[in-house]
DNA sequence: ACACGAACCTTATCAATGATAAATTGTCAA
DNA sequence: TTGACAATTTATCATTGATAAGGTTCGTGT
């Protein structure tokens, strides 16, 4: 009939993805909505694993925008921008964080690292520092993101009494209450930008160690 | 026999977590070692994710000994052992992120929460920055050890063909190793440092946003 | 026209795993 | 002793990822 192919299926498993999460994710829910065969799917990928793989890739292929660097731009804003467009990309999808951490580190675009390194290394820093870096600010938005949608599921999930007790302090709770509203972004940008300022700082310094 | 208790469960759950991981870690493999049958694993905990949920707060408690502010302790220096505490603790055990990560966010210790914004609003703090400071480094943290267990599991599996194809480019290839052997725990230190740095930093100007 | 084979999909079927129901044993207190 | 509650066993599911083996479609060389 329709002669599935990766895109497709990826295509699909997206969508599928956001309506139901990704444990919920099944071989078979995606068959069914592909008016294919579960068995089917494992023609175009070896296991359950290399479909997440896949899909891990898409959702930065298709809202990860800022992975390279403009011509001549500043570091400090390439950093900033990078994270942010990398967050909104796991963002997009649910459980996003979690699907993409999953994957075994398949070879980066190489191409694309080499970008980012270079752009540090023009700045003046310490090629080993650069990668540093860029993989604190990965981990970074990693771990942002996983536990902001690990929050997200369980906020849905508690609407049973919020606190059993006023084993809360006042004093957190509130402030808690703030954060979760309006304060994901805010809570994020504030990372960011520390890390950033804290690179710059270490330009100046070599290091100690 | 053994008069089995939650303790007990959750230690041996520890031993077969470092010795499989955690998705070959099933209630009949962790009934077994207790010598019981697996639906009894149920009388003590509702469901797996339970279990899991114990055994991550087992694993800070265990390895974690750096939660609390000494008394008159520098903020620097506190954040600093805090995450190098938590990333000892979250290290010591097989798939240690992924468990952690996994558990829907339990009240944490509200006391010390509560005693780590203290001592950061102490220095300077606006509270909702310290709130902020805190959560950056244990997402940090968090994504960091992450990525390191992952690129573990991935060395140990990927004992194939390194490069295919003499695709990678030998200036990365060459910085890439170095940092996988000596590096996992200087790369660790360079994104605290400047974390930590940057929130001195941010400490000085209040803030544009 | 025809056979062959590769690409793609189906049907049937597993084994592993988390989970629940119902019966069973043990133990302590009245 | 007996009744009740705690703790565990036996039996049994439903879900899910995965594989084996067979069918269908289609292009290509002869």
């Amino acid at each position: 009939m329709s002669k599935l192919d990766k895109e497709t299926v990826v295509e699909a498993a997206l969508e599928l993805l956001n309506e139901v999460g990704m444990d919920r994710l099944t071989t078979r829910k995606l068959a069914e909505r592909l008016n294919v065969q579960q068995p089917a799917l494992y023609w175009h990928f070896q296991n359950k694993r290399a479909l997440l793989d896949a899909l891990a890739e898409a959702m930065l292929a298709k809202r990860h925008a800022r992975a390279l660097p403009h011509e001549g731009e500043d570091w400090r804003v390439f950093l900033k921008e990078n994270a942010l467009s990398f967050r909104t990309a796991l963002l997009a999808y649910r459980d996003g964080a979690r699907v993409h951490a999953g994957t075994r580190p398949t070879q980066p675009q190489f191409g694309t690292a080499e970008a980012q390194i270079r752009l540090l290394c023009a700045a003046g820093f310490d090629p080993k520092a650069a990668v540093w870096a860029l993989a604190a600010i990965s981990h970074y938005v990693i771990g942002s993101v996983l536990e902001q949608q690990a929050a997200d599921v369980d906020h849905a999930v508690r609407q049973e009494l919020d606190a059993p007790e006023g084993a809360v302090p006042p004093f957190l709770h509130d402030l808690f209450c703030e954060l979760q509203d309006c304060g994901m972004d805010a809570a994020f940008n504030f990372g960011i930008e520390s890390l950033i300022s804290g690179f710059e700082q270490m330009l100046g310094s070599p290091k100690a160690n």
